[in-house]
DNA sequence: CACTGATGCGCG
DNA sequence: AAAGCGCGCATCAGTG
């Protein structure tokens, strides 16, 4: 049963069910009720509460932060529910889709990012009208779906990114734990004191004063690239741009200052007291996640760089007292991922334990890093340097799944679109790039182009199943979690953050061994979703810590 | 003054 | 200008 809510022009909201009056037959509008705004949190609640072992509702919204927050400030969680504008994104571009009326689509009011209107801005009494017509939009995603012969795979795949949004938004409720007075040690440790506005702190004015001395250059800003790039040279240090990788082939005595202060500066300015006082409220650190924010179908944030916090601020992620954090992050992921895609058996006998060992052990390559290297640049698509020579011996022990990307390479090289496991389809080049072409582009820029593409395509068919394996197994953790401590209410674990590959769940001590289990139980459900009892394993790496910089 | 693109670096 | 994918953000530098 799908329960379809719409918000009209007044601020109401119309809740429409949608039933089959027998299996196999259409679905069709069984009854309405219209709500005011008011009302909304209890009518969702009565429809969520029902009997041990039945079903709920799936809710049918339009854009998942524009509903959801609120009602989780009433305290109503929801089970399930279809993110109309994810899906339809999803469908409309999908190869699986083709002949409904989805498929390729011209892009329309429902071809918009997230939450508009901001998931709640304060602004307004009345929430905005939903997108236009969610009731015809519904429907044509059902037929799009059920007409399609991946159905299977299309209902799982929106079903995943529909939940990875009702995640997304009860995460930000939560918020991740964090503690303001650890942060600030964190930052005077490296930085020195909090300095007054506009001045830079202690260790970088030290850092600084280095470098100028060292470069002969007493008004450098140190800053500005450019200006770098020429203070640099005048010192017979000959670099054409001041990236770390060029400055570390250099030993002038300026060079080591200068790094430090270039990571000193990074730490400052992207996680310093400023980010501190902008993020962080009330001891909790609330990002704005953004579900298939990259066209990977992995997700983005927008606003606190969430998903890029740096290793030395993770100690700053602190469990309340009488809770744990319970981090657990899958195991070379994407390399499991390619296994299960390709069926390759010789990668799969290597995954049984430490993929790259097994690598080592299989006589491909030398060396755990070698074989880590190799990997990634089989993913990646590199030609030159270590990876690229160390690719072709890849090759030659696990065909199957080398063929894998190099098809998906060349399909791209050609100007074709490829897909994940679930469906997930990639960008047309065609669509992408005809417009912004030259007309009259040399032949090799061309091929640079093509091949460009490849390596993007190449990787897509690996980071975007891998993404839906992620999905899958937040769903299925978030489940059991619910299943199993939902009765708990505000003292339940619940999920507090996710890193593509890797979650943390913020939980009452005494639950988390338990959880710990949970989470490696959903992570073996997701590869079974995914691929069957195909012979790929997805262990994951879990530890019960006290704060984040603890695990591994 | 506002905007855009390039640069550089953090994360997976 | 780093080989080799996907992101977000701050800052600089150039343009309208």
């Amino acid at each position: 049963m799908f329960v379809l809510a719409r918000r009209l022009a007044d601020g109401d909201v119309e809740l429409t069910t949608w039933r089959r009056p027998a299996p196999d037959q259409v679905l069709a509008p069984a009854d309405v009720e219209v709500v005011g705004d008011a009302d909304l949190a209890e009518a969702v609640r009565r429809r969520e509460s029902r009997p041990e072992g039945t079903a709920g509702p799936r809710w049918v919204w339009d854009d998942t932060p524009r509903w959801y927050p609120r009602l989780l400030e009433a305290g109503v969680r929801v089970a399930r529910c279809v993110d109309l504008r994810l899906c339809h994104a999803l469908l409309r571009s999908a190869v699986a889709t083709a002949g409904s009326e989805l498929h390729g689509a011209p892009r329309g009011p429902w071809d918009v990012p997230q939450g508009v209107d901001g998931p709640r801005d304060g602004l307004f009494d009345v929430l905005p009208e939903s997108l236009p017509d969610p009731a015809g939009e519904f429907l044509r995603q059902r037929a799009a779906i059920e007409t399609s012969p991946e159905r299977a795979r299309l209902e799982l795949l929106t079903t995943a990114e529909s939940t990875g949004a009702l995640i997304a938004v009860e995460m930000r409720h939560h918020g991740v734990p964090w503690s303001a007075r650890v942060h600030d040690r964190v930052l005077s440790e490296a930085l020195g004191p909090r300095p007054a506005a506009g001045e830079r702190p202690a260790l970088m004015r030290t850092d600084l004063d280095e470098v100028r001395s060292r470069l002969d250059a007493p008004d450098l800003n140190p800053d500005s690239p450019a200006e770098l790039v020429r203070a640099l040279n005048s010192a017979g240090v000959h670099v054409a741009s001041t990236t770390k990788w060029e400055l570390e082939r250099h030993d002038h005595p300026a060079v080591e200052p200068l790094l430090r202060y270039k990571k000193r500066q990074r730490l400052l300015v992207a996680n310093g007291w400023a980010w501190l006082d902008a993020w962080v409220r009330d001891g909790r650190f609330r990002p704005d996640y953004v579900p298939a924010g990259s066209v990977t179908g992995r997700w983005a944030t927008s606003g606190g760089g969430a998903l890029q916090l740096p290793r030395a601020v993770r100690a700053a992620v602190v469990a309340d007292p009488g809770w744990k954090l319970v981090v657990a992050d899958a195991s070379q992921l994407e390399p499991r991922i390619l296994t299960g895609l390709s069926g390759d058996r010789a990668m799969a006998a290597a995954g049984q334990g430490d993929l790259y060992e097994g690598i080592v052990a299989s006589g491909a390559v030398a060396s755990r890093a070698e074989a880590k290297v190799a990997m990634l640049g089989a993913m990646y698509g590199a030609t030159q340097g270590e990876s690229g020579r160390l690719v072709p011996r890849l090759a030659r022990r696990f065909p199957q799944a080398m063929a894998l990307v190099e098809t998906a390479a060349r399909t791209g090289e050609q100007g074709g679109v490829v897909r994940t496991l679930l469906g997930r389809t990639s960008p047309s080049p065609a669509d992408t790039a005809a417009d912004e072409l030259p007309p009259e582009m040399p032949r090799a820029e061309v091929g640079r182009d093509a091949r460009s593409w490849g390596r993007f395509t190449r990787n897509f068919v690996v980071q975007g199943t891998a993404a839906e394996w992620a999905l899958c197994w937040l769903g299925a953790f978030r489940q059991a979690l619910h299943d199993r401590f939902g009765e708990r209410g505000d003292d339940a674990p619940h999920l507090t953050f996710f890193l593509h590959d890797e979650v943390v769940v913020h939980a009452p001590a005494d639950t988390a061994d338990e959880v710990a289990v949970l989470v490696v139980e959903a992570a073996a459900a997701a590869g079974r979703m995914l691929f069957g009892d195909a012979p790929v394993r997805f262990p994951l790496t879990v530890a019960v810590v006290d704060d984040y910089s603890q695990a591994k």
